[in-house]
DNA sequence: GCGTCTTGTGGACAGTGTATACATATTCGC
DNA sequence: GCGAATATGTATACACTGTCCACAAGACGC
């Protein structure tokens, strides 16, 4: 017995975990939804997965680098949302119908993703320490698997129904994007917030309606 | 009672501050100008301000309080941003004319304002911990001096013009806010980060001619 | 088998928000 | 006027955070 190290300490179970990196990560995901980004805190992240806190830098450079990991986590969920909700639309006769029911969809979709989800759609969106680096997750992700796309191809098909003219398909993912997002986050931070439940959802379809038509 | 003479600002033995309420108030909001409304840290305050942590106490029940005092001074000046901008927009021959001008002047002054000071913007709309409590500072205020009621009477003259139907006129600040607040959170938070800045302010201009044709 | 690399542990430090107890300047009741 | 009550700032302390360092225990290549 060459140990001098008492083992004091209830060792728990097995030395390694197996994959810390993951549990790692979806402790974040579960703090992100419940408390939104700033509830995702390595101690307690580490404490979830029954790990030292320490032990959370051998898998992540820092507290932001972790957040960025449940960002793009958050991302990907909120993009099988909407693609859920498209996959629920598919049946339109003409083109327009096609365009029309695809782009409220993605609305929708958003819509209640940012209020039923609320921590993760805000930690979705978080403002990032390291401006700049990296692929942006928004965007990034594989082809049609990230909100950006789905909108895009939203888009795509009003250009086809001709409900859009070609020369302003450019950036007009921004357009639609921005309304839809600043909407939600008008809800979620406040001066939308007396505001009731029911008349928010009327206010919802009419700011997708706006973008129907002043695109 | 006499008011105190500040001729020698933090000085050792002032054991009284004179207004440390608004010496406090003042470092948080050059804090949040500076890095947002997580860069308000109450210890730093109070250091900028000479005086021991705790003293903050007895002006603000915590540090959510000071975030919360800053975050109406941030919106006030946002307000007085977007009447600076709308005084210089006065002159305008028909209604029509005058309306677009309005709605036009206080989008590119709430985008110009976002940008310039993200900092103070983005603790503007920080999501506040204590949610539905006292009037909103968005939208409470003396008349006029809020951007939400600063943007209601532009809608007015689209009204007035002949440009929007009455019956849409009610809730229709939160289209308009919506698709200029997500256009600008957009580009904070990172997902239209690295378009070049100039082929931002296109988009913003085509932000604003989505909601004059969309309302 | 052994040496090396990876992964988790233990202990420490600075910095934060906040509670409690204390001290002093200002104000107020008489 | 003057003493007490109150308002305001100080001192000390605690729990909690992110992160750094040295070290040990398992896994792995040879």
């Amino acid at each position: 017995m060459k140990k001098r190290a008492p083992e004091k300490p209830a060792r728990r179970g097995t030395y390694r975990h197996g994959d810390l990196r993951r549990a790692l990560l979806e402790a974040g995901v579960a703090l992100a939804r419940e408390g939104g980004p700033e509830a995702i805190v390595l101690r307690e992240a580490t404490r979830r997965a029954g790990v030292v806190p320490n032990a959370a830098y051998r898998h992540f450079a820092s507290r932001d680098d972790l957040l960025q990991a449940v960002r793009s986590a958050a991302l990907a969920e909120l993009a099988r949302a909407i693609e859920a909700e498209l996959a629920k639309t598919r049946r339109a006769k003409t083109l327009e119908e096609d365009a029309r029911g695809a782009l409220r969809a993605v609305g929708r979709a958003y819509l209640r993703f940012a209020l039923g989800e609320s921590g993760l759609f805000r930690t979705a969106f978080a403002t990032p320490e390291d401006l700049g680096l990296g692929p942006n997750p928004a965007r990034s992700g594989q082809s049609g698997l990230n909100p950006f796309e789905l909108l895009g191809s939203a888009l795509d098909k009003f250009v086809s129904a001709g409900l859009l003219p070609p020369e302003r398909r450019p950036g007009a993912e921004f357009l639609a994007w921005s309304a839809v997002h600043g909407f939600a986050m008008l809800i979620l931070d406040g001066p939308l917030r007396p505001v009731p439940r029911a008349q928010l959802d009327a206010i919802g379809e009419r700011v997708i309606a706006m973008v129907e038509k002043g695109l």
